[in-house]
DNA sequence: GTTCTTGCAAACCCTTTGCACGTCT
DNA sequence: AGACGTGCAAAGGGTTTGCAAGAAC
């Protein structure tokens, strides 16, 4: 994978956004911007806490969750939250848009691309008099097949 | 609105699945399914707990969360979890699906009914080799009026 | 210099759990 | 009778908050 070229453009962004909104641009912000940027998946809030802390950086979890809120709220991450689990985040530039599909019985999740989709969120938001940002589609189904879904021992 | 005359069959559901999963028909269980046939909403564990107490039904949190639970299993309820709020339950028969669109900038939640979506839901599904039961859509947007949109105070 | 942010720990909320008692089969 | 479900209160995990110290403006 590139090392991420873009990392400049999003510290721009993310920059531009602190002075739009009249926050400041602290030291503990602009790091946390840059680990991530070097982590390629998804993550946790304790992860990155983690792994800033043992990276050297020390950053406390109150700072990584508010810029973490603040990242989202500029569309820097994408916030997912998948069933009971822990709010998990990527960049949004990271991959292409993908949603997930989650069987019922066992719990399984299965990552999708689908293209259309992009087009009705984009309509849908136009629609109603919004500008599209992103989306999150979570898609509940089981298993056709019992002898890869672990739970379907019945039927 | 009618006096939901599925009442019947979604018991019936219910019981068939208990039966299913060798799990109880408990008194409980059945009366949880009741209260939240007069509900013709979203609501959360917490309020459903509430509203149960305050008809005279004695029921403990702790059923309340397990017996959602088992009603999301089966269908009969669908789980939304927006944002940093608590789970939210609506009966899945409740009104033709619909999704919601959130503003980035001031929180607030549209809903909204897009038909195109239930067919790319079950096209994914089938072409992943499972069998579509619902799904979560959730846009991200920004409103494009400021004087629509509580926190559009820049720009 | 003032205001905002950070760090720490405690508080918080929602949800789950352990255990004794009650209920379904 | 036996196994499972219920109720209570306490524990749990993730996230937020209050306050004092520190950094940005």
């Amino acid at each position: 994978m590139p090392p991420t070229p873009e990392i400049a453009e999003l510290k721009n962004q993310f920059s531009e956004y602190l002075r739009r909104k009249k926050y400041r641009n602290t030291q503990e912000r602009s790091n946390v911007l840059d680990r991530i940027a070097e982590i390629d998946d998804h993550f946790s809030a304790d992860e990155l806490y983690l792994y800033m802390n043992g990276q050297g950086d020390k950053v406390s979890r109150a700072t990584i969750y508010s810029t973490l809120d603040l990242l989202t709220q500029c569309n820097i991450l994408t916030k997912h939250r998948f069933q009971g689990e822990s709010a998990h985040f990527e960049l949004a530039t990271r991959m292409p848009h993908h949603d997930h599909l989650i069987c019922t019985e066992c719990g399984r999740i299965v990552e999708f691309r689908e293209e259309a989709i992009d087009g009705i969120r984009d309509q849908v938001a136009k629609g109603l008099g919004f500008r599209p940002l992103s989306h999150s589609l979570q898609i509940h189904a089981v298993c056709h097949d019992p002898t890869t879904c672990e739970h379907n021992t019945s039927d």
